[in-house]
DNA sequence: TTGAAAGCGTTACCAG
DNA sequence: CTGGTAACGCTTTCAA
């Protein structure tokens, strides 16, 4: 939990403009212009002012100052887990797209838990211009708490058109790697879904109808943490409920690298005797033995995207022109299936 | 570069305080009791002023707020690349420390390029309140650009006492892992140290030193990105340079993996044929095949450390004690070596 | 319960 | 080249 902040201020009063002034003996104005490099201030006087102003230690408010050029744009990036690779991909663009413009970024990372994002939430609307974001909580309370401001949101629709989103589509993906799966002869395909909060995920429906149309059967599908452990562990699972299961689909690429683990540790050749494919396509993929097959997406085009959204909506007045923004995931073979 | 700041302001004036007031037909002070759900209010005007605002999109200054309230402490985390997982590592718990004490982080990816340090500096001092970083510029800049702000150094020498620094000693852990090659009966010892602005790398003189202490010849040392495919391609210069190497020492885990798959791709078996040890102990480690055995840090209590000096140095006035700072790297067994 | 006035620390705009 | 005055948008204090 956000704990009360400002708890350890410095001790000693904060050292103003004015105290610098007096201390040189000069007016304000003269010492801001010292401290902006103008050049309408005399060399000697500007040094006096300098040295007076590292001799009290002092540093101009960045509030007093952002009050009256308002020239700082600021974007609060909120992810559940940037340990996690899928979302260190796309903050790692989001960042360098906002450095492009001059964009300062704030990242909120609410471990996955529904209270931290909401306190997230609650203290992010006085501290940044717009708001990127990963969120889980209903779009009601996203709503409340970001009034009035710009927010994009990821890898979620956006039901009302009080928000942007950028859809992530893998349904074709999904669709190929099924097709694929059962052109190597897979006849009983699982999948490792997540953990879900409440309904099954999105993935897990395209991979359902994927199923379907290729005349598979579409019930051999376990939860899993968003982890290499978890992923690991649901395959056990999966693999003990269905023994005949000779491929798995997964949520992601993490889930899919734990399974690949789990396999090699029971002895399994992947993709001989177990077939898997991730979803993403990380980097992180290309790293580990055998290479992960995935339903790739290009995850520096989400960020990317995320920012210039930002921008539009910055400098269009709402409503929201009905921009479709999409980010199409296609399966990417590789050594695992 | 850097940008012209705030290039893309929204085109409408902003809404403020009064443009609320004056709709709802009340005063400034009472659409902040209203809005900060102070409870000196009539219900109905504090409805009444709530619809106005929302009405107007309304979103108060966070400067005027924080120029009044002086209760935000933001803090600047500036790394060479968030997508290495040692700083996507810092910067999680870095991230998780600041939220406990509700403190913001501003993240600053400079892309490893001095040029982007240096645009970072010169924007950093005016939006944060103190800096946490991985800087390759020279003190002396630094200084100039962060005056008077606590600046806490993570994995390197704070050689001026301007600076509190986060010392990362290996020196024992290098040394252990040496003395576990040549147990193993490797005689002949290369190094993939990462390319160097300048000098060779800390890393690089423990290791040296190690080899030497052993009696093995540390000459088998060349260059690479610190990126797997800078350590593949640098085993395949060590490898031909020098056929005679059975095991290589890396500047860190990103090296020794790229090193790892390099080796599978050319048909050495791990560690049978070549034994790989990397250096920070990373997570990604435990994922690649063989698992990589590494001198591994805390890198959440590195992370942590640097919140906690800086929540030390805003509450102590300078000069700064001279804590001893450290973080001990120790090896770490695995599977390959 | 509400409003008027006084800042918060800085820079912009004119005078001098 | 320098200083006075007026914002910037908000909250706090004190009266009404």
């Amino acid at each position: 939990m956000v704990s009360t902040p400002g708890a350890e201020r410095a001790e000693p009063r904060k050292v103003t403009i004015n105290d610098v002034a007096r201390s040189a003996g000069v007016s304000r104005q003269t010492v801001s212009r010292a401290l902006n490099d103008k050049d309408e201030i005399d060399g000697d006087t500007k040094q006096r002012v300098l040295d007076a102003a590292r001799a009290l230690g002092y540093r101009p408010s960045r509030f007093a100052r952002g009050l009256v050029r308002q020239d700082t744009m600021t974007i609060g990036l909120v992810i559940p887990d940037l340990l996690n690779p899928f979302f260190t991909e796309v903050a790692a663009a989001a960042l360098e797209a906002a450095r492009t413009r001059g964009w300062h970024v704030v990242v909120y990372d609410t471990a996955d838990r529904a209270e931290e994002e909401r306190g997230t939430l609650q203290v992010i609307s006085s501290q940044v211009d717009a708001v990127i974001g990963y969120f889980s909580c209903p779009e009601s309370e996203l709503e409340a708490f970001t009034r009035g401001m710009p927010v994009v949101l990821i890898g979620r629709e956006g039901r009302s058109t009080r928000f942007s989103s950028i859809r992530i589509d893998g349904e074709e993906g999904v669709h190929a790697a099924v097709a694929h799966l059962v052109a190597k002869g897979h006849t009983r395909i699982g999948m490792l879904d997540h953990h879900t909060r409440a309904e099954p995920s999105i993935r897990h429906t395209w991979f359902t109808a994927a199923a379907a149309a290729h005349g598979v059967d579409p019930g051999a599908v376990v939860g899993a943490d968003q982890t290499a452990d978890g992923g690991g562990s649901a395959l056990k699972e999966l693999l003990s409920a269905h023994p005949d299961v000779t491929a798995v689909f997964t949520f992601n690429d993490i889930i899919a690298i734990g399974a690949l683990r789990e396999a090699r540790r029971t002895g399994r050749s992947v993709p001989q005797d177990l077939a898997v494919i991730g979803f993403d396509g990380l980097q992180l993929g290309a790293l580990v033995e055998p290479p992960l097959t995935s339903v790739a997406l290009d995850t520096r085009r989400l960020g990317v995207l995320a920012i210039e959204q930002v921008a539009r909506l910055l400098s269009e007045p709402p409503p929201l022109a009905i921009t479709d923004l999409v980010v199409h995931a296609e399966l990417r073979l590789s050594g695992s299936a």
